[in-house]
DNA sequence: GTCCAGGTGGTCA
DNA sequence: TGACCACATGGA
């Protein structure tokens, strides 16, 4: 199955997942809820499925082939010549639908964290507790663990992962959504605004995080996560750096209006990986 | 040693 | 509401 305008290394690096493993140059594991996919990139901007295992997963629907990136470039330059670099440097990004749980679980690890020790962190939880599916070659894939099992594991086995401070944190949220488990289905029927109020409640998920949820597993398009990266590039952009949180959100708010959630993520990666 | 990382929870005014 | 601070942990 042919995946266009797509750059495997970029949506890898670029923190919106942290469940994709490199196998070799240009080719990639990526587990999905039960199943798996190997995808390589073929050309500068196209890649190729070359396997799937494990339960049959929509692919379709992960990789967001439903939208136009070509198109929406365009239009996002148009809407934004100041970000036009932006753009342009993180061509072959796309937006990802991702699994309800891994997602929350998976940001609630990122707070205050970097992107290589939050996949460090996932990698030792999925390796000990994710159930192993095998490709034709016989190498093993750890799914991500289901929250029967999640809800097994205590505070200093979270902590022994690197989880830190936010150990309780994911023991508390574990448990609601454990025994609550029909949360992430009434999830998707909510609005832009009650879908954040109820990720905001739990432990661990502030605006930020449950923006990033409701972006890359509720496909939330509106969403705008500012994380640091994001303040640096307000404040150097609009000329404004002595701004605060408050200051910097109400810019955000009225300026990007166009597919807010596919110019944050350009505007992340290029400011995390650009020169600048 | 200090600063930083895809920030949040708790407290206090 | 908003401002402040503590919070693990590894890398620069």
């Amino acid at each position: 199955m042919e995946v266009k305008n797509i750059d495997l290394k970029k949506v890898f690096e670029s923190g919106q997942t942290f469940r994709w493993s490199e196998i070799s140059e240009g080719r990639y594991v990526i587990p999905y809820l039960e199943g798996a996919c190997k995808i390589e990139q073929t050309s500068r901007y196209g890649a190729e499925i070359i396997e799937e295992y494990g339960k049959s997963q929509d692919w379709n629907h992960y990789f967001d082939l439903y939208r136009n990136y070509e198109k929406m470039d365009e239009e996002l330059k148009q809407e934004y010549p100041i970000f036009a670099d932006a753009v342009n440097f993180s061509k072959g990004i796309r937006i990802l639908n991702q699994a309800h749980l891994e997602t929350l679980i998976t940001f609630i690890f990122s707070a205050n964290n970097n992107i290589k020790r939050i996949m460090n962190s996932v990698n030792f939880l999925c390796t000990k507790y994710g159930e192993k599916i095998y490709d034709r070659g016989g190498r093993e894939v750890h799914l991500f663990p289901s929250i029967e099992v999640l809800s097994r594991i205590d505070e200093e086995e979270y902590r022994s992962f690197g989880a830190g401070y936010r150990a309780p944190y994911l023991v508390d949220t574990i448990d609601y959504i454990y025994k609550n488990q029909s949360v992430f289905e009434e999830f998707v029927h909510l609005g832009d605004e009650d879908l954040l109020k109820a990720l905001e409640s739990l432990k661990g998920v502030g605006p930020k995080v449950a923006r990033c949820i409701a972006l890359f597993s509720y496909s939330r398009d509106a969403m705008f996560p500012i994380d640091t990266w994001i303040k640096k590039a307000i404040r150097s952009e609009f000329n404004m750096p002595d701004a605060k949180d408050g200051e910097i959100s109400k810019k955000v708010e009225e300026y990007f209006k166009k597919y807010p959630g596919v110019i944050q993520q350009y505007i992340f990666y290029y400011y995390r990986f650009g020169v600048k």
